[in-house]
Order: structure tokens, then sequence, then C-alpha cells
DNA sequence: CGCTTTCGTTCGTCTTGCGTACGGCGTTAT
DNA sequence: ATAACGCCGTACGCAAGACGAACGAAAGCG
């Protein structure tokens, strides 16, 4: 299995190759986004981790150029201080995220995960939508629906809901949650629990009845409807 | 295969052109910006190769011009290997490019990938107007009407209104809207929505009612009618 | 049964960020 | 030369969202 590793921090790209290589997998490395897209089309990896903000062109990008020319799963690390969307990154087309920073192992973890997936739908496509019962979420428009009826959310609501949601049934942590509303700095459970609220209210979602958004005292929340 | 070949260098030109001959290329020339265009739309190549720097007309705004108009695959030709000419290329929509000095058997590689690329992608294709409610803007000749109401944008306005319209419904974020508008360097998203402020005035395009410019906090805008 | 913990909800304040207007600068055309 | 136009950049008003504390409710535990 062939992996194309993208990052600029030369200590990271060190690390990342000895850590994948110990996992199996054979590492192809660049270190901007044009050398990036060359070994894309040169080697034809399996799948790409590609580091968000590069030097001459720039992560979002090069996923954009990626998508466009071929379906390889992209998995985008994700920087602390660009609080500028992880959304973005699915909107143009990656198939998973990874926050800085991690670990080997989760990423590991990630890029099986990705894989099994590509494999298990060779003609997917990304992400652009989100549907858990009769909510839906358009990840396009930014639109919220459930059933008919608009809903107006925030941006910070819409990402809680969107975490919860692409995970639906699973409970997702508190730390979790935070780190990708929030994206790192600011952001607390405590606040969290207040936007929850508010989410609640907006798409009547309160947990019990046949689903909801659930709070599993301690640990996190999950939705299931 | 028809190749549009664009070089104000007279040398260079006929060294090329005999070179991409002999490579099985049917090759007509441009040596100007102008003529480039004409060529372009008259005789519809399949490929074309831009030196970045031409009179009259430089490079990057013929590839803006018939990326607006068509769907051509294009290879610039830089002389500086600067990364903000390279940038500047993919940002107005250039497919490729090739850094002098350059051998013809590399341009030629690059080429066929190209047009692999082109082949490959069936999504490509010339847009020549945009349709979005009542709003129709004109590539061609820079029109733009409201209903029947003949609307006057100045150059920077088409180009984000044109963004926002090709993306109908989707949100498309600040600094894709001013990397697109300005090309690369100057731009800002507090400019941004200065001039987005002068759109919607000007098109009645207010959000809210039934549609027009929405702005999306913290992301960017989305155009809906 | 009462205590503690953790979640749920409300509310007022503060900050952020969008909308718009206006003045100035540079360029182009007449 | 000068007028017109496109563009820049700032400032200010305003609305929406985020914050954070305070209080109420529910569940676990001794």
């Amino acid at each position: 299995m062939k992996v194309l590793l993208v990052e600029d921090d030369a200590d990271l790209l060190d690390l990342l190759t000895y850590a994948l290589g110990r996992e199996g997998y054979t590492v192809l490395t660049a270190m901007d986004g044009q050398q990036a897209l060359r070994r894309w089309e040169d080697d034809t990896p399996d799948v790409v981790l590609l580091d968000a903000n590069l030097p001459k062109i720039d992560g979002y990008e090069v996923c954009r150029r990626i998508r466009h020319d071929g379906a390889t799963p992209i998995i985008m690390l994700t920087a602390r201080d660009e609080e500028e969307d992880v959304l973005h990154g699915f909107r143009v087309g990656a198939d998973d995220y990874v926050n800085k920073p991690f670990s080997a192992k989760q990423l590991a973890a990630r890029i099986k995960a990705v894989l099994r997936r590509a494999q298990a739908d060779p003609y997917r496509q990304p992400v652009r939508e989100v549907k858990v019962g009769d909510v839906r979420l358009d990840l396009q428009s930014y639109n919220v629906t459930s059933g008919d009826r608009q809903i107006q959310l925030t941006p910070l609501e819409f990402r809680i809901l969107y975490l919860l949601g692409v995970n639906e049934g699973r409970v997702i942590p508190y730390s979790r949650l935070v780190e990708y509303a929030w994206g790192y700095e600011g952001g607390d459970s405590s606040l969290l629990k207040t936007h929850i609220c508010h989410i609640r209210q907006k798409l009547n979602l309160s947990a019990g009845k046949n689903g909801g958004i659930r709070a599993v005292p301690g640990v996190g929340y999950s939705l299931a409807l």
C-alpha cells in the first residue's frame, strides 16, 4: 500500500514517514503542493495525507485538483491556528481530516478506515450532505432542514451537529467535539452544553423519545434518529 | 490534434512549431494575446500553449478569458520560475505549466498528460453565459442583465458575481472569491464586502426575500434565486 | 433519604463580523 | 488638462452569535 505524505515541516515529515513505515506502508513524500501533484500523478498512491497549509499551492487547492483528476482517498492534516474550517476541507473533496497534533496510531487508524470505505464503494464521491432521520445538512449551501422546515443554525452549531451527524449513533467525546467545533482554542465543555441545548431547541432533538441528541454522562454526546 | 502555440519570441516559436510538428501535432501560432484569443475562437484548438508575458494582453489575462469562455486545456510557459507566476497561472485556470528552458520532449509529455486528463473528465464544457433567476451574465460581451434591465458592472464585480453564479446555491469561501476576483495579489475580505455591497445595490440582490447574495458568517457568500 | 455530581436551560452582556457610506487615489479617455 | 470611472480603504452602525454565570432538574451513590 502506497501512501503519499505531503508535509512541509521536515521534522514531522520524518517522524510520520518512520511511523507509517513501521505500520507497513510504503511512504512517498512531498514538501509542497507542486511536488505533491506531480508525485500523485506519477506514482498513483493509494491514499494521500495532505497538510492544509503548504507553500506554493496550498493543501485545499491540491485537494481540489486531485479530486478533479481522480478519486484517490485524501486525508487532510489541519493545523491548530487555522480554524478556517475542516468543512472547507470536506467541501473541496477530502475524505477525512485529522487535527494536529495527532498520534501516529490515530493516523494509521484513519488511513485504514478511509481505505476500507474506498474499497467498499469504488464509485463514491465526496460528502456533500449528511442525512440523519429527517434532518439534512447540506455542506454546499450550509442549509439545514428538518423535514421540510428550513432551520437557521449558527456556524458553531452547524459544526457540532455535523460531527454528530456523520458519526450517527456513535458517542463523540466532549474533547473531540470541542476540538472540532472550536478548532483548539476557546471552547469548553460547559459552553458545549449550551450550544447543544440550542441545537436541540431549534431541531426538536431532545433525547429519549425516538432518538435525538443523547448525553452520555462523563463521556460525550451521540445523535440517533 | 491541433495545438495553438502562443509565443512572442520568433525563434522559439519556430523551434517549437518544428518540434511539435514532428510529434504529429498540427500547430497553429499566435504572437500576442489578441491574436491568440482570435485564433482560439476561430480554430478551436485541442490544447493551448501560452507564454506568460505577451505584448498587448498578457498570458494570464488570455488564460482567464479562455477559461471564461471555454475549457480548452491550457499549458503556461513561464520564463521566470518564481512561485508567484506558477501560482498565478493555476489560479486563473491553467492546467499545467512548464518552466523555460524546457525540451520539446518534456513539452510533448505534458501535452499528452493534459490531454489525457481532459479526455477523462466529461464535466469540462464551455460556459458562454450564466443564468441565475432573472440575472444573466454574458461572458462573451461581459454584459449583465436583470430581467430586461441592462446593468453596468465593473470587471471586478463581474468576476465576483460570475464565481457566485456558476456555483449557484453553494457557499464560496472568502478566500476563494478573493483569489479568483483579484487573481493573486491584492484583495482582502474587507474589500470583498464592499464590492459585494455594490453588486447587491446594482442588482437588487439583498439577501433574505427570495434569494439574493447571502452571507454565511465566517465562511463566505452564496448566490441563490 | 439526602447529598453530590452532571446535565439542561435561561438570560444578560459583550464581542465579532457584516452592511453601507464616504473620501481619496490612480488610470484612462475625451 | 480635466473629468469620469474603477478601485481602495476606513469608519461607523447594527445585528447576530458567542460567552459565561446562575439556577433548576435529573440521575448516581452512600
